[in-house]
DNA sequence: ATAAAATCTTTACAGTGTAAAGTTCGTAAG
DNA sequence: CTTACGAACTTTACACTGTAAAGATTTTAT
């Protein structure tokens, strides 16, 4: 009979629950008693899947990559020129961070400490810097770029689209640069590095 | 006589304190009852300064922008060629999230919500961005940079080294990068967008 | 069938943010 | 000089948090 027990999925359900209260409340009422009474347990119930906050944290943050990865594979998938690639890359990475703003956060707040303890965050993270780095290539195969070391290229990139999303969720940017537009052409200024000049 | 009461400069004691936390303990570790303590004080008397933890917060944050003005200040003074300074701007970012990382990240956590509510925080940070600004300035007004929009290429340079101290910080960067060494590259990666070809 | 393991509950405790009311002290007005 | 007041601080109180420990229920393995 349908006791208190065995719940079926209560690890995913905690995660879920996790990412809803991010959504809706935000990173300050992200509390392991709060995520329990949303998925209908007690408060001690996580502890059977989760050693601690922390690797319920490590969870969602791994969700949020895998979230992050499936929107950047979309976002390329819909393009064949690897410059609109690159690009619609970067719009999907900034759109993640608006529409989830807290989800993002927690995803990049560092909070993992021993990340090697959660490997599948780890694996995760891998996945989604790989996939940066292969767009990368496939911009400097197609002649693109003219510099050659691929993973410096990745970073470069990378770092610049993460620090402008960083800096605009926490409301460091001076208000004159709307989101949409500036994402534009800080790509189009950063990226003019590693192309031969105006082929595009 | 000495009583406990009116300890003479107590708000500037417990920002103090919160700092020193953040240094020795991380930021998991920043409560106001621990500040209170090592200011030895009762755990209620932080409101007598501060309205909430995120005030508190948000003066630490300052002092955070502050130092790093500091930081980045020395830096400029100590090169007369612009693009020195402008390398030196960005090594003293690094350096100031390497030296005292979780200061760094409560200073740009986006933590502080409501930033209108805090002033200094808000100035703090506009001075920051100025000298970022003033630096590319320089190297326009110097005849370095090809690009016009100066603001936009201040966005750019500070987001790229934000954005990768983050990520280092956060430990999402491979590891075969390590920050003293890869900072450079990336930054004559970066810069070289908006220089005339290979004058340095 | 029974033991072991996994999942969940109840109970308990120390730590947290913050509200409320009381205490002490500097200071300004009479 | 006194007195009253307001600022700085303490004590007390409460709801909430993370997590440890022990007990209950259900599944799984032998």
């Amino acid at each position: 009979m349908n006791n208190h027990y065995h719940h079926g999925d209560l690890k995913n359900a905690l995660i879920q629950a996790g990412i809803e209260i991010l959504s809706r409340e935000g990173m300050e009422a992200l509390s392991l008693r709060q995520v329990a009474r949303r998925a209908g347990v007690s408060h001690t119930a996580p502890y059977a899947h989760f050693a601690d906050k922390q690797a319920l944290i490590a969870a969602i943050a791994a969700a949020g990559y895998q979230k992050l990865y499936e929107a950047l594979i979309a976002a390329q998938l819909s393009q064949d020129d690897p410059f609109a690639r690159l690009m619609g890359t970067a719009h999907a990475y900034l759109q993640f961070a608006l529409d989830e703003p807290d989800h993002f956060r927690i995803t990049f707040s560092g909070v993992v400490e021993a990340e090697q303890d959660y490997p599948d965050y780890v694996e995760q993270s891998k996945r989604c810097f790989a996939l940066v780095v292969k767009v990368v290539e496939d911009c400097q195969t197609g002649g693109l770029f003219t510099q050659a070391d691929t993973q410096l290229v990745a970073v470069s990139i990378w770092s610049c689209i993460h620090g402008f999303v960083q800096l605009l969720l926490a409301k460091q940017l001076p208000g004159s640069l709307t989101a949409q537009v500036s994402i534009h052409d800080l790509f189009n200024l950063h990226l003019r590095q590693v192309l031969p000049i105006d082929n595009r």
